[in-house]
This record gives C-alpha cells, structure tokens and sequence, in this order.
DNA sequence: TTGACATATCGAGAACTCTCGATATATTGA
DNA sequence: TCAATATATCGAGAGTTCTCGATATGTCAA
C-alpha cells in the first residue's frame, strides 16, 4: 500500500455536515433561488412550493451552517447567499446530475 | 417578484440524492483515497480506519450511485472512482469546507 | 476438499431527519 | 391597543440512516 495524500478527518467531518444541509430538494432549490437576488421567506416558500413555516425551518438550517445570512426590514426578512462557494457547488451539482 | 430562472425540480431530487450519498465523512474520505488510485476494499478499510464490513456498505452505496465501479482479481475486489465529476465536486467541498 | 482469507449481506436497535399542525414572536397600520 | 401580516419555533409520529455483530459467499492454496 503506497504512501496516500489525504485531507485531514475533520475536513471530511465537516463537509459531511455540509452537505448534509444542503442534501435535500428544497434547500438546493431556495439556493438555486438566492442565487438571483435576496427574497422575502414568502416569496421563497411560493417559489419552492413549499409552506412558510418548512421554508423557515430550511431557512434556519443553512443560515445556522453559514451558507446564508438574513436581514429584516420592516416586517419582512430577507436572506440571501452568504457562502461565497455555494454558487459554485450548485454548478459542480449541476453538472454532476444532468437530466 | 420578478422572473426567476430556476433549473428543473427533477434536478434538484437527483443532485439532493447523490449529496445525501457523499454526506458522509467515511465516503468522502473514500472519494478522497481512490482519487489517488484503485484499491483493494481492505486497504480501503485500513486507510479508512473503518471496519470491512462497514467499508463494504460505503462502497456499495457509492457504487449503487455509479459513483465507483470495482473488479475482482483473485479474491480481491478493487475498486475505482467511475463519475468523472467526483474529483471536482471533492475540490469543490475541499474549498467551502478549508479547516 | 478443507481451511483461510477477502468481500458481501442481513437484521435489530439506536439515532437522526422529515413533515405537519399548533402555537409563539415581531412589526405595522388602523 | 387590536387585528393583520410575516416569520419563527415546538412537538409528535413516520420514515431513514447508522452501526454492529452474525453470517453468507467467493476464491485460492495446501
């Protein structure tokens, strides 16, 4: 067995919890989205077809990995992308899953 | 809400699908050794420090994803990274996820 | 043909994620 | 302040994935 040059464990460990967020339909889909401006969770959740409430908790869950950040104003809150290379990983998805 | 330029929902199942079988710290370090080679499922394991058993399960998953193909020679099974995406998309991960 | 090694599969229990409805909080305008 | 709108959180039940030990299969050499 030759000599292997490998990443450290915890960059695995922490992809791994990376891509666990963004493994779900949904939330690719609300950064496929994001990646054309920032939106109100209403307007996210009427494209994604999906309810405001999951549409938050999704929400939550990628602004809790860093991937997006949000802001309110007024009485609307409006995320956008916050992770410069997600735009990136959603184009290695793209290319990686053809249809 | 203007025009959203969005790529098709089947995309989004297929790529959440494919990201559900790369989160996993073991099968991305997995990725990360037969990038470098094909090898036999034992070294994999040792490298891996996974049990066989366990390294078996990963492997079929990957390969049940057309992620790796294998070949037996003897009574050893090798196996190999099929996808031409997986290198990129482990760059890619490699990049977000910098430790 | 038996024993040993290499790989693969199975089954059960624990842990985790998903989904949904109910409810809570925040903000604004009447 | 009250009602309405927008967002966020909670909790339960269903469904999945993880992990491990036990067991099965496949191959070779003695």
């Amino acid at each position: 067995m030759e000599k292997l040059d490998l990443l450290p464990d915890e960059v695995f460990e922490c992809a791994a919890e990376c891509l666990k967020v963004m493994a779900h339909p949904v939330r690719l889909k609300i950064v496929n989205i994001l990646m054309q401006g920032e939106f109100a969770v209403h307007e996210i959740a009427e494209a994604c077809g999906s309810s405001p409430n999951q549409t938050c908790e999704h929400l939550r869950l990628l602004k809790g990995h860093g991937l997006l950040s949000s802001e309110r104003r007024g009485r609307t809150v409006y995320y956008r992308i916050a992770s410069p290379q997600l735009p990136g990983l959603i184009e290695c998805i793209q290319k990686s899953c053809k249809i």
